[in-house]
DNA sequence: GTTGAGCGTT
């Protein structure tokens, strides 16, 4: 009940963990670094530390279109496609692929946006835009969750599912 | 430390 417990118990904490374990944490810190750092979950830009790996799964990926972004360099990573991407609509999630082994970016990315129209107006005003002194090339993801919306590379899904910004939340069903 | 057609994580 003393202040020299505290103390004590302070000391021991130290020496329970020397300085020199927190090494191996620091040097592979790339795995965070590409990988859905934008989610609608998450209200904030969260940084490159927050990813949602140990969660189930992707975000929320509930009604969004997913683009196909290629011919990226590999040290392309989601904090500079996002700001490019976001300027033409809301981006819901930036996720760049790697290697399992490596880390490495496998050169392409996927940004999903929220409404179908800004997808498509992204998909116009950034194919063929030279981005880290390369040309990305971008287009509707073919396969995946929307693979039957995709014809053409345009978006033939029933307009009617394809509302206007304002989706009424209907009341889920118990 | 490199490379360059392609379609993605729990």
């Amino acid at each position: 009940m003393s202040r020299a417990t505290i103390i004590l118990a302070q000391k021991i904490t130290v020496q329970t963990f020397p300085t020199s374990k927190f090494k191996t944490l620091a040097p592979r810190s790339r795995h965070a670094q590409n990988t859905h750092l934008y989610s609608l979950a998450s209200s904030s830009k969260q940084h490159s530390d927050m990813s949602h790996f140990g969660r189930s799964g992707p975000p929320d990926i509930r009604d969004t279109f997913s683009l196909l972004v290629l011919n990226i360099t590999f040290r392309t990573t989601a904090d500079d496609l996002f700001p490019l991407f976001d300027k033409y609509g809301k981006v819901v999630d930036v996720f760049i692929p790697r290697d399992r082994r490596t880390g490495e970016s496998r050169g392409f990315a996927f940004v999903r946006y929220k409404y179908a129209d800004e997808a498509q107006k992204a998909v116009d005003k950034l194919d063929g835009r030279v981005v880290d002194g390369r040309e990305i090339m971008v287009q509707f993801a073919k396969y995946g969750p929307n693979a039957e919306r995709i014809r053409d590379g345009r978006i033939v899904e029933s307009t009617s599912k394809i509302k206007s910004r304002s989706r009424s939340r209907s009341p889920r069903p118990k």
